[in-house]
DNA sequence: TAACCGTGGAC
DNA sequence: TGTCCAAGGTT
């Protein structure tokens, strides 16, 4: 009934090579890539992933930065207080760190912007720790083999803990994890799972009896034109492409709807990721 | 707890 | 074409 062998097999014939998996991969890097995976496509991390590391290849050198100059190189990955974060964990890591990022789970936590999962993550793929790294491909993939259900629950219930931590095997830990992560990002997807080609097909729950279809709650689905964030992206776009602060007037036409935009800015603001300066000028964060 | 926080690709 | 969703975190 055990998932390890053929899981374990199938990655290490199957894994993708990326940077933030190398042998030379520093814990910095692993970090980087953790924040900036977050709710976000491979594919799209790449490129930025590559261009951070080349300027930044340090948290010191990047807590020198303006957090401004952090947002303005993190483009349109999306969720830019990321970026904020990223500077903030660069400026702590300096300060309380000596410059090293640490490697324990608790001390992780404490860092802006790294939760259960990113504080599991560093510490298991730079560290070698023993943790439950709990994504939502390892839900997925722990529903549908395990529970036999399509989808795993809203939110992360102590059940779904306690079946991941049996799980972790005695020895390489890390590598289970990032298995059981890379299984669900490309074999036990959710929208059209390729189950002809998992390694697991033979005993998955889900698979084994028919594949029910989701009885839940409807996974809501939120729309994004005309949207708050959508009006946040396009004002901080303005700030982002300009190489200094830009008058009012620019964010002015970067959006009609003048209540909803005023709304947006002040967000921004309040965010920490735009300034106001003198005479009514606007700019990333210095 | 549920809403909020960006963006773009796949279907 | 609009919906779904992608290595989550915070409030």
């Amino acid at each position: 009934m055990t998932l390890h062998a053929p899981i374990l097999d199938w990655y290490a014939e199957h894994n993708r090579d990326l940077p933030w998996r190398r042998q030379e991969a520093t814990p910095w890097g692993i970090l980087v890539s953790e924040i900036m995976l977050q709710q976000t496509p491979v594919v799209r991390v790449l490129p930025i992933w590559e261009e951070w590391l080349a300027r930044w290849p340090t948290p010191e050198s990047l807590a020198k930065e303006a957090p401004g100059e952090a947002v303005r190189h993190w483009g349109r990955l999306g969720y830019p207080r990321r970026a904020l974060n990223l500077h903030a964990c660069a400026k702590a890591i300096t300060a309380d760190f000596d410059g090293t990022v640490p490697a324990t789970y608790d001390e992780l936590r404490t860092l802006p912007g790294i939760g259960d999962y990113t504080a599991a993550a560093v510490a298991s793929f730079a560290y070698g720790g023993r943790h439950v790294v709990l994504d939502t491909n390892v839900r997925r993939v722990l529903a549908r083999a395990v529970r036999g259900e399509e989808f795993p629950p809203t939110a992360t219930t102590a059940p779904e803990r306690k079946l991941a931590e049996s799980l972790i095997p005695a020895v390489d830990a890390p590598r289970w994890a990032v298995a059981v992560m890379e299984l669900g990002a490309l074999i036990c997807t959710a929208r059209a799972p390729r189950c002809a080609d998992c390694p697991v097909a033979g005993r998955c729950q889900w698979l084994l009896t028919g594949k029910p279809a989701h009885d839940g709650p409807p996974r809501r689905g939120q729309t994004y034109a005309g949207t708050d964030r959508q009006c946040r992206g396009a004002l901080l776009a303005v700030l982002r492409d300009s190489p200094g602060p830009v008058p009012k007037a620019a964010l002015d036409a970067a959006w009609s709807n003048a209540e909803q935009r005023e709304r947006a800015l002040d967000g921004l603001l309040t965010d920490g990721l735009a300034e106001l300066l003198d005479d009514d000028f606007y700019g990333l964060p210095t």
